[in-house]
DNA sequence: ACGGTCGCCTAAACCGGTTTGCTAAACCGG
DNA sequence: CCGGTTTAGCAAACCGGTTTAGGCGACCGT
């Protein structure tokens, strides 16, 4: 007959249990320096054995701020977890959150609705990655006063964001392969999270205008079946490759947005008796760390995956602790293209010739 | 000299530019039955043009409830991440967790302080992975009545828990590598969190002891010297591999307790000249996704990570929806061993005989 | 005309803290 | 002994919502 009354004791079971006011109880805790020390340290004595803890919630709510740093994705963190990518960039996020004393809320549709997961989470502010701009949650971001950098997309003027140069690293590979005397070409690209259509402004947008310019600089063209989408796994790898060669795409190297593509490109090649790079070059993009203990090292466009998390909590730190002052500022990381043995010289024969034999 | 007055509208604007009481604005969001129809529709609308959104923080102190669950590493999140079986791990409880409309908050040390983390955060409960029991944050979260569920530390009577049978599992690896006629072994293990020596109840010990048992049981012992440990990387795997045979220890047969140190160890054997599995047996643990896409395919004990993290939430969801009164519920999923390729049987000659040749 | 329901809405209390005046006592120099 | 300054602590307002307990008028049956 008694439900244990208050199951956590409040400010106010202190304050009465050791004889003092609530704001007593608070200034022990919070501001020690406005009352006699031998006051605050009973207070803190009984707060102690009563086993109370400030609530954080209370707390927030008079503060008006929550130590926590929002990471927003477009897609459910189930599949993005799987990319290793997505590892290595909350790696940096992460390294510079906790040195901040900031801790990390992951925000990513809730049932379906990222709306419905912004209203709910309670963040100083946010880090998005991969969110096109056009995306309707921004504009509610905004309206809620909350800060953000935006991460890969295409800046909005008024808040901070981390970009790489995409369409460099891209150019920089296909070129590469160019040099290499390749000239039958296969991209791997990455399906962009929502189904309907390739966002124009995207980064599997931006790579492909990469590929694409140094192919054009050449006389060459890249067509529209010699692009294969798919989600950036390496089982999305393996499926794209196949789904290209079963159309008869016979390509002397391929060119992935994604390493954990790339790696499953390579092994559905294997799998098919083609060798790398012997016969098929394969270059990739992000330069995982994966990348270089796989056989044969992937040759691959580097990106500094975990320096992108570190600058975004920095970037959106500092408007944080100065206010919106700090006019927004826009960051972009370099790419550069690494060799390693996933890619070589086209063979001077095909062993299966795509056209009319003889 | 007018600096934006209360930057986001408050209930009370809302309720004031309606013409009805803060009640009302709040039922047309919650309780629209109460309310006229056309009221509520009215007071929504306003709500919509003053772009007014209901304070989740305030929410959450009035209802007492986050929706919200933590998961809790005495790790530093920069550096879990790195581990890909903590990926798939956060895959399968981002997955439960949005199903049930809640949102994920990662706790990790603050500033090297995981009781400060704890107290900052705002969760209905916790799912704490590879905390040991002993750990002093277990208690204050007990105190702070928050309900949790233990992953991979042997439970405490009074919360759930979710473990695998790794004693099991290790013993099949064991017995597995025997049978090939292996009995020069390198156990390759994962370092605990703590600085200070493994914890006696961790994973560590109990896969260690079931390498053991199997080999006792055909009269042999695993000395501590044959024992080397590492963090739960590709890079520790290869560091960890690297000083076994620095210190003269040339094993036929490598049982590894994470599969990232596995594939780290092939490597670092192939660099050595050795061939995988011809010269030497490698065994994993954990079956991350990456383990069949190495070459050779990773033999190793499989586990179920993401259901472990999906019914780790799913047993914690039960008690946070049932109350407590719900009594703890402990639950051990099963481990198998994956023969796949880089195991094989002892070679009759050693290439480079140990001791004294001829 | 009257008591009883019902439908719609509100005032006030509450969640659990922090913060802003303010008061009363102690201290201090002259 | 007196006016002024500190010091120690308090009451009350506040953060931004939700929820309880009614109030009030319209409708209804008699």
């Amino acid at each position: 007959m008694d439900p244990v009354r208050s199951q956590r004791p409040r400010i106010a079971d202190v304050a009465r249990e050791a004889g003092v006011s609530k704001t007593a109880v608070s200034f022990a805790f919070n501001r020690p320096d406005r009352l006699a020390p031998e006051t605050a340290t009973r207070i803190r004595a009984v707060a102690d054995h009563l086993g109370y803890r400030p609530h954080p919630v209370a707390r927030m709510l008079t503060q008006r701020q929550t130590m926590t740093i929002g990471v927003l994705t477009p897609q459910a963190l189930s599949v993005i977890f799987s990319n290793p990518f997505f590892g290595a960039f909350s790696e940096g996020v992460a390294l510079a959150a906790e040195e901040s004393g900031y801790g990390l809320h992951f925000i990513s549709p809730l049932q379906g609705s990222l709306a419905r997961a912004m209203s709910r989470a309670t963040v100083d502010g946010v880090v998005a990655i991969g969110l096109s701009d056009g995306h309707p949650e921004v504009e509610q971001i905004r309206q809620a006063g909350l800060p953000i950098v935006m991460v890969d997309s295409s800046a909005l003027p008024d808040h901070g964001s981390i970009e790489i140069d995409d369409v460099g690293g891209a150019r920089a590979a296909a070129e590469y392969v160019i040099g290499l005397g390749h000239r039958d070409i296969l991209v791997i690209g990455v399906e962009p999270p929502a189904p309907g259509g390739p966002d124009p402004d995207g980064v599997t947008a931006r790579r492909l205008l990469g590929y694409r310019q140094a192919f054009a600089a050449v006389g060459a063209a890249i067509g529209d079946e010699q692009v294969m989408l798919g989600p950036a796994s390496i089982d999305g790898g393996i499926a794209a490759l196949g789904r290209a060669w079963e159309n008869g795409q016979r390509p002397t190297a391929v060119l992935a947005m994604s390493d954990a593509m790339a790696i499953g490109a390579m092994q559905e090649l294997r799998e098919r008796g083609l060798e790398v790079p012997a016969e098929v070059s394969v270059v990739g993009f992000d330069d995982i760390d994966l990348a270089t203990h796989v056989d044969p090292p992937l040759t691959t466009v580097h990106q500094p995956i975990r320096r992108k998390g570190e600058e975004a909590v920095r970037l959106l730190l500092s408007v944080l602790e100065h206010g919106a002052r700090a006019k927004p500022e826009h960051r972009r990381l370099e790419t550069r293209l690494i060799v390693r043995r996933s890619t070589g010289p086209v063979s001077g024969h095909r062993r299966v010739p795509p056209e009319r034999p003889g």
